[in-house]
RNA sequence: GGGCGAUUAGCUCAGUUGGUUAGAGCACCUGCCUUACAAGCAGGGGGUCUGCGGUUCGAGUCCGUAAUCGCCCACCA
């Protein structure tokens, strides 16, 4: 039996992932056991898993381990998304670096582009995956682009469109130049920008009057085919069916009625540009206005922008309003800080542009996921169930969803033009002459199957029977919107059932300071070189444990390094008992002594507090208390004591016993270094810890009466150190005591130190119920600081008392606080009070 | 404008259904190289639980209210 003295994580970490995963521990489908499953939140193909992946599928892992010790037959489905958007951009970006062009390079080619990307970048994620140690299983990996996804995709938008729920339309919708694609509203983050209020000076048709416009964007003069006044404003009401002259345009437009105007705002008059503007189409649907687009898809200005044509959309703006102020049809610039919608990916600034699209019809589905959510049992259960919240929220706020998107690298629509005709259907129309839709779907369709797409659907496969509905989802509160809420509207309506049962969150790892981690404040840390440094088991560890579920993590690295400690600490205990236990043959809890039965008993309560901490995926709670019992009770109490009896059989079991349970607790948290202890245990019950059992409760090893007792010996050693410390005794004194107990003895090394009398004249008496021990000492030099100790002693205790018997003198309290309560009160006032007697007395002796 | 969360020790966070004198890690102070671990051991100091009001025998915990910070959603011509 060899272990290093210093825990060297990366030697216990190395080689032990593929080990586990030839062997076979990662699989399921074993029929004998109850199914336990959870798929994974696929991560994108674009690129390296951070700290928040690293959180994310730590916390499943260990929920997974924890059931797979438990005896279900997990299946932990892993996967990954062809996120495309963000992966377009990155293979376009990659394509642009060696000079190609997207277009130019055409469909085919840049798809097996993307493919290539996403072969490259999957197995770095799956290596990553192997550094964190999870169990996924991966003869059943897929990802949300592969064929049996296709399918599924496919077949949900047929049956859709069939039943009316998706729908082609020309709506405003948000429009990413950059990507050259639309957006849904999710993909959109609307950000506080320094602009202006332009007003414009728009003359009445016919009169040297005006009417003063205000607006942010000037350049989308060119589509304005109205302007708007509020039927009940006063200023405007004559004007109502008279015409502007549109600046620069110089063309007659009407000034038209309509509600939207608010008479509070600007100035009261709006402009109305129905394909530039979600609320003026509208506005212009109300009145039947032209909607005249005026951007290419590019934004740059297009012919209804007359000289402007070409311009960027910012350049036009800056041209124009020179050209206005020329003319004389600039009145002023007002600063204002507006909210813009930015493209999540690109960045850029979104247009709201008229387009047509395919939509996703959500009245109805939203309407079904909120009825569920008030069955209790067919419900999504949210851990914490706060946020459930922000599911019925977006239920009830869901518009339309746009799923198309003017990209290559996703789910084709399955649709086909003819001129006028459309078909929708799994397979091309057989006739010729039909087009397939260029565009694909939004990333999220396919990824909103996910929980059921994976198994199988929309096949009748055994996977779907005996996985779906999943049991657990694991995902960080950001993602609800996107992700979770279109996981549950689909899986409702096409499955029938809730996509998953319970749904945890958790929240998003920052830096220090609380700021978010990112690429332009380079406060990001690599879940790597965490690892590299710490190892997966303490930086898992740290992730899981640090923080209550919902509530953001700020990255502390020193705290990684103190879960260090703690590791090396177990790793250390192991090493002794280990070294001590070799010869032990099997473990035979018989005779034991109290000690014995005080650990025992701690740890079968804290096997009992784990599991229902674990039930309830309080993995915070756990960890303290595990990290608790493992350093104070086993290290520091009970191993400082089996030193002395390390010879004796029953030591040597305890320690065993003990040790192997911890191993077990511990291991879903940090399975490598729990692992590496198991196989040198002198004998163990399986190959690995990995497929072993996870403790159960036992109630006959619970042995109250000498716990408590042993507890109050643990609390008298405390005193004994705590006042000969104080009173600056060192190895130099004497015992009087007829005190047996060993524990007490060989703890505090008395065994060689009692007398019946003693040649020190000094006296310090240690006493707490039962227990005494005089200390004599020579204490010339510290009889004041006794004292003063004493004093303080004196006063807290009176103190207590004071408030106690108070307590116990209202009559209401006695009353109505459980009987167990104040009787535990009642004790604590009389211990307090032999306490002061003994207190008193000493200050006696010293003369006072 | 609507909603959610947070406010507890110097820092980062726990704190079950209200119930002894509110906990941990790190940091700090004192004393120790005690043969598992000095990345350790034995002790210690440090908090009127953001303010105010209420319910209760009893409030960090429940209710109301105010403040500060953060987040989400909506609006922003």
């Amino acid at each position: 039996m060899e272990m290093e003295t210093k825990y060297n994580h990366q030697k216990v970490e190395e080689n032990k992932y593929n080990n586990w995963k030839e062997k076979g521990y990662f699989n399921s489908g074993d029929k004998n056991k109850p199914p336990f499953c959870i798929v994974i939140p696929p991560p994108n193909v674009t690129g390296k898993l951070h700290l928040g992946h690293a959180m994310n599928v730590s916390i499943q892992d260990i929920i997974i381990r924890y059931k797979r010790m438990q005896g279900f037959d997990c299946l932990w489905l892993p996967g990954m998304d062809h996120a495309a958007i963000a992966t377009e951009a990155k293979v376009v970006k990659r394509l642009k670096d060696k000079g190609i062009d997207k277009y130019e390079y055409g469909r085919d080619n840049f798809l097996s582009a993307c493919w290539d990307w996403t072969h490259e970048f999957g197995d770095n994620i799956r290596s990553q995956w192997a550094k964190m140690g999870i169990s996924v299983d991966y003869n059943k990996e897929r990802f949300t682009l592969d064929e049996g996804l296709n399918k599924a995709v496919t077949k949900v938008f047929v049956d859709y469109y069939n039943e009316g729920i998706i729908y082609r339309g020309e709506k405003i919708i948000n429009w990413d130049p950059e990507a050259k694609t639309a957006l849904s509203n999710e993909e959109v983050i609307y950000k506080d920008v320094e602009g202006a209020f332009y007003h414009l000076k728009y003359f009445i048709e016919g009169t040297n009057d005006y009417l003063d416009v205000a607006t942010t964007r000037p350049e989308t003069l060119f589509g304005d085919t109205a302007v708007a006044v509020n039927p009940d404003d006063e200023r405007y009401k004559h004007l109502i069916g008279k015409n502007v002259i549109l600046p620069i345009v110089n063309k007659a437009i009407p000034i038209i009625k309509d509600e939207h105007a608010d008479p509070e705002f600007g100035t009261g008059v709006v402009k109305i540009t129905p394909a530039h503007d979600p609320n003026d189409f509208e506005v212009g649907n109300r009145h039947n206005l032209e909607r005249i687009v005026v951007m290419n898809p590019d934004a740059t200005m297009n012919e209804f922008a007359f000289k402007y044509e070409g311009m960027t959309r910012e350049k036009c703006r800056e041209e124009l309003l020179k050209d206005l102020e020329q003319n004389g049809l600039l009145i002023n610039i007002e600063p204002m800080t507006h909210s813009v919608g930015h493209s999540e990916r690109t960045g850029v600034m979104v247009e709201p542009y008229l387009s047509k699209q395919w939509f996703v019809k959500m009245g109805e589905l939203a309407k079904h996921v909120l009825e569920t959510q008030e069955k209790k049992d067919e419900k999504v259960n949210f851990v914490p169930e706060r946020f459930e919240k922000i599911l019925n929220h977006w239920m009830e706020i869901s518009y339309d969803w746009c799923i198309s998107r003017q990209l290559w690298w996703g789910h084709r629509i399955p649709a086909w033009y003819k001129d006028d005709e459309i078909y929708v259907g799994m397979e091309a129309p057989k006739e010729s002459g039909w087009v397939q839709d260029e565009d694909v779907l939004d990333t999220w369709f396919s990824s909103a199957l996910w929980p059921f797409s994976t198994l199988g659907w929309p096949n009748n496969s055994e996977d779907m029977a005996r996985y779906f509905p999943n049991d657990v989802l694991v995902t960080a509160y950001d993602i609800i919107f996107f992700w979770v809420a279109r996981m549950v509207f689909q899986a409702e309506h096409i499955t029938g059932q809730r996509p998953f049962k319970d749904c945890i969150i958790h929240g998003l790892i920052r830096d220090k300071e609380g700021r978010k981690m990112s690429k332009s404040l380079g406060n990001g840390v690599d879940p790597m070189d965490m690892i590299d440094e710490y190892g997966a088991d303490a930086l898992r560890f740290y992730l899981t444990t640090d923080v209550a579920l919902g509530t953001d993590l700020r990255f502390d690295e020193e705290k990684v390094a103190s879960t260090w400690n703690f590791i090396n600490k177990l790793w250390n205990a192991s090493r002794f008992v280990l070294l001590n236990i070799e010869d032990l043959k099997e473990a035979r809890l018989e005779n034991l002594k109290i000690a014995d039965k005080w650990l025992l008993t701690k740890y079968e309560r804290i096997i009992k507090s784990i599991t229902k901490h674990m039930d309830k995926y309080e993995f915070n709670l756990a960890g303290a208390e595990i990290y608790d019992f493992i350093w104070n009770d086993f290290c520091s109490n009970y191993i400082e004591a089996a030193k002395f009896s390390i010879d004796s059989e029953v030591t040597k079991s305890v320690l065993y016993g003990v040790l192997s349970g911890i191993l077990e607790m511990l291991h879903p948290f940090m399975p490598f270094v729990t692992e590496e202890i198991y196989s040198k245990l002198p004998f163990r019950t399986s190959d690995s810890l990995m497929i072993s059992n996870y403790p159960k409760y036992e109630e006959q090893l619970i042995f109250d009466n000498e716990t408590k007792s042993v507890d109050k010996i643990f609390e008298f050693i405390s005193l004994f150190r705590k006042l000969k410390l104080e009173n600056n005794i060192g190895s130099d004194f004497e015992v009087i005591t007829s005190l047996k107990e060993d524990l007490i003895l060989n703890l505090l090394k008395l065994n060689d130190k009692i007398v019946t009398n003693s040649k020190y004249n000094d006296t310090l008496e240690v006493v707490l119920d039962n227990y005494k021990i005089i200390i004599c000492y020579d204490n010339s030099s510290n009889s004041e600081e006794e004292k003063n100790a004493l004093l303080k002693e004196k006063e807290s205790l009176e103190k207590s008392i004071t408030r106690r018997e108070n307590l116990l003198a209202n009559e209401n309290y006695v009353v109505k606080a459980p009987e167990n309560i104040v009787n535990q009160e009642r004790e604590n006032l009389a211990s307090e009070k032999e306490k002061l007697a003994l207190v008193e007395n000493r200050l006696k002796e010293l003369g006072n």
